[in-house]
DNA sequence: TTGAAAGCGCTAACAG
DNA sequence: CTGTTAGCGCTTTCAA
């Protein structure tokens, strides 16, 4: 029925090893048993098993990425970074998403390291023990994108956390702002507890500020919750506002236009994420650009340099960010 | 090195038949020899090879999904449908953008085919002849995802395009409107020009008002494309928008915010997807539900069948839409 | 430059 | 309820 490497052996009169190597392209074919070879896999339209080919050379040329949401822009610009470089060095990708569920990761990585993907490409704002645990064993290489593992065993890219929340908060502070609103996502990410809270207080500390914990709002990092966020944080009255991601603050901007707020005049607002939704937003907004879309394609990039057994520079990658300024920070 | 079904058989005194019985929940093994083996299995933490299962058995419990750009929020909701059916069905999911690049789709139909994934859903604004003949003759079930294929040769799950187009224009003109734009996506894509665009003018004509081309602008459905549209339409001087997306939508409500218009009382938006963006507009966009998500999830599940040979009742599947009514029309 | 042959790890009759 | 035995379609030594 389906025709097989023997058929075009047989047809081509030559054996299946010639074909193989036709088929891989190896060069010990003479050039007359390579023409005559390829005319027979055209005429019998013959399309090489990938199964059968990975279970006798032990690669599947497929890589795993388990990612929280990919209905999530932010988890989508990172999975076509990644797309990307797969398909550049001729990957192709399982993409599944864990909603951040630590049991569905454990099985997601079980169920990828059984379809035998030749890596996997890792995202998760909190990695238990036992995952990393079971990363470390892991057969196959793995690199963590955007995802922090204190302990550094994992191959992992992300950009500086605690240097971005630090600097958007020590403008804040230059442009004179006392009061200081720091609208979070959850705390139970690593990144955003030890890394944005820790810099948040540490920039008040350095400018002599009390911390106040009324300021700080966990959330969950959703538009209505940048609206609720900004309606409890009234009653303290602050004047800037450092928000976790664009979505959010959106929903700020829009709390603060209820209660009859003009941004940047009676408050500025910092986002997070800098996705095409800041320029849609009015004002516009100023943001922290987080290039998740780079993430991805450097993750990819790093993953495969493991899969090639190639020389790795540096384990911890560190990408630049910047802060894309707009109209929801006064301007000089 | 790596442990497989073979060692577990030599430690469990038992065959590989008996071994592949428990691991595939296989009823006719004795609770204690099945004991047995699973206590070996967890001792030498053995992994199932789904490589060497995919080739013995000719399935691989994996689907192939090929969409325009997952980082586009659209396809992404439609991603996130397709892979909770197939999580739902133990499926896994080969995502690949396409970029609605007809050699990219070829390459990939052909790439997936190799990998012997045991079905597609495929989604592109148009489905060009020869795509459709590779389609027909793929060995694999192929379902099309908010798709068009005219001759109705390959399985298919939308919406009632036309339909959902007649009933915005037709309640525009219901309330009075005589100059009504058409802010439309590509016309290369059968969808907005044999489908919305024809409701467009069918519902006009049925009104006796007369198509005016100035009114219809054509754009590549981006938030800037949007803005512009909306000062191009100015000299025609619409009360009326029909636009094609969300992100679209947003522009032209800015266009008009920048020509002093006020929505809905100086025109009428009615925007088609009701993403998320709807509601974080100002004013908020009323909205043609276009459900993804459903569509995803449907189409999977159609998939499903057919890689089950289950009976098909329908092979166009069309789902309900509705409007969903927000600020930008106005209230009775 | 080419071929023969031995697997890769598992499933699926078939037999008992 | 369990074991034996062929493959699945390809890559990869090893020889020639």
């Amino acid at each position: 029925m389906t025709v097989t490497i023997y058929d075009v052996a047989r047809e081509a009169n030559v054996s299946m090893a010639t074909v193989s190597r036709v088929v891989n392209a190896n060069q010990n074919v003479k050039p007359a048993t390579r023409k005559k070879v390829l005319k027979v896999i055209e005429e019998l339209g013959y399309r090489p098993n990938a199964v059968a080919r990975g279970l006798a050379s032990k690669k599947t040329t497929t890589v795993g990425v388990i990612i929280p949401d990919i209905s999530n822009s932010m988890y989508a610009e990172l999975a076509r970074g990644i797309e990307d470089i797969a398909t550049m060095y001729r990957y192709n990708i399982i993409l599944s998403n864990s909603d951040q569920n630590e049991n569905k990761e454990l099985q997601l990585l079980e169920t990828m390291l059984g379809k035998q993907v030749d890596g996997i490409v890792f995202m998760s704002d909190v990695i238990s023990s036992e995952l990393l645990y079971e990363m470390q064993r892991s057969p196959t290489p793995i690199v963590l994108a955007g995802s922090i593992d204190e302990s550094a065993a994992i191959a992992s890219v992300n950009i500086d956390y605690y240097g971005a929340a630090y600097e958007v908060v020590k403008k804040f502070i230059d442009n004179g702002h006392k009061k200081i609103a720091f609208v979070s996502g959850p705390f139970t990410s690593r990144i955003n507890k030890a890394y944005k809270l820790k810099a948040y207080r540490e920039a008040l500390a350095d400018a002599g500020i009390e911390f106040d914990e009324n300021l700080v709002v966990e959330c969950n990092n959703t538009y209505d919750e940048g609206i609720e966020a900004a309606k409890t944080l009234a009653a303290f009255e602050p004047t800037a506002y450092f928000v976790s991601n664009d979505e959010m603050s959106i929903g700020v901007l829009h709390g603060l236009g209820e209660l009859g707020k003009t941004i940047p005049e009676d408050a500025e607002v910092i986002s997070y994420e800098n996705s095409k939704l800041a320029r849609m937003a009015r004002p516009t907004l100023t943001s922290v650009a987080f290039p998740l879309y780079d993430i991805g394609a450097v993750s990819m990039r790093l993953l495969t340099k493991y899969m090639n057994d190639e020389e790795i520079e540096e384990k911890q990658v560190i990408l630049p960010y910047r802060i894309e300024e707009r109209q929801s920070t006064k301007q000089e």
